[in-house]
DNA sequence: TTTTATACATAAGAAAGTTATGTGTTAATT
DNA sequence: AATTAACACATAACTTTCTTATGTATAAAA
């Protein structure tokens, strides 16, 4: 099979991040995601994030599923089943407490993300006067 | 001892990132203050980034010293040690390779943030016409 | 009919941190 | 004078979080 260097090709394409800037992310990104679209199932969330990001930042199943679960362990995700003819679909919404996290979550980013600007010289100052 | 009771009194007042964020962009930090200062040695890093994020960011010892170390055996970064009376310091600067590395890790890193931010709904559009 | 897309799940391994510990010097405090 | 804090390095055990690989199964397309 020629699926490792098509990979290859396709990569030099359309290049997308190097993963550990994906990581500690993925939280905050899912829970954004699902606050702005009310519910949303796996597979969705991933062609989502795809589709949005032009294919820059693509959520692998294996670390999307076990986050959807620690999520909700956790309580911040609720679920609920639906068939699609014999096909299962699991839609995940958000709690309560899903909703304030994702509040956190993203300001907490947003402002990170301010202050790696300011740390990397790419703003001219931090605008705080 | 206090220490517990105290650090969280202190995170409490001044916030600092949860670690997740901060991983994957350690070095990216690293190579991009030794391209603006030319050469630091690891304890000065560690408070060079403290102070400039206001102590959001603090750099562990033990995060910092293995990085270096990884960065210096892969060809990025070469080391001299001086003396400050009985005490050592180890010099880190950039290689030529470092540069150019430093440059592109700075670039995806922003390049990222952008991103980030279009997925989060931070900004108001991608300015892409 | 075989591949691709849809849709879930999990397990082994790697990467990159945290936390704890260790060594030793120098300055400040009590 | 003695102890604590700051300086300055290093490493090892552990945890988290992802990647990679594998597994199951249905539906659509080639």
């Amino acid at each position: 099979m020629y699926k490792t260097c098509i990979l290859k090709i396709l990569m030099y394409i359309c290049p997308m991040y190097s993963s550990e800037l994906i990581k500690g992310t993925l939280k905050t990104i899912v829970l954004n995601l699902l606050r702005d679209k009310g519910r949303m199932y796996g597979y969705e969330i991933t062609a989502k994030v795809k589709e949005l990001t032009e294919g820059k930042i693509q959520i692998t199943e294996g670390a999307l599923y076990p986050t959807l679960h620690s999520l909700e362990k956790n309580g911040e995700l609720e679920t609920e089943k639906e068939f699609i003819g014999k096909r299962v679909r699991k839609y995940y919404s958000l709690t309560s407490q899903g909703q304030e996290t994702a509040s956190q979550k993203v300001n907490e980013l947003a402002d990170f993300m301010n202050t790696m600007k300011f740390l990397l010289d790419l703003e001219p100052k931090l605008g705080n006067a």
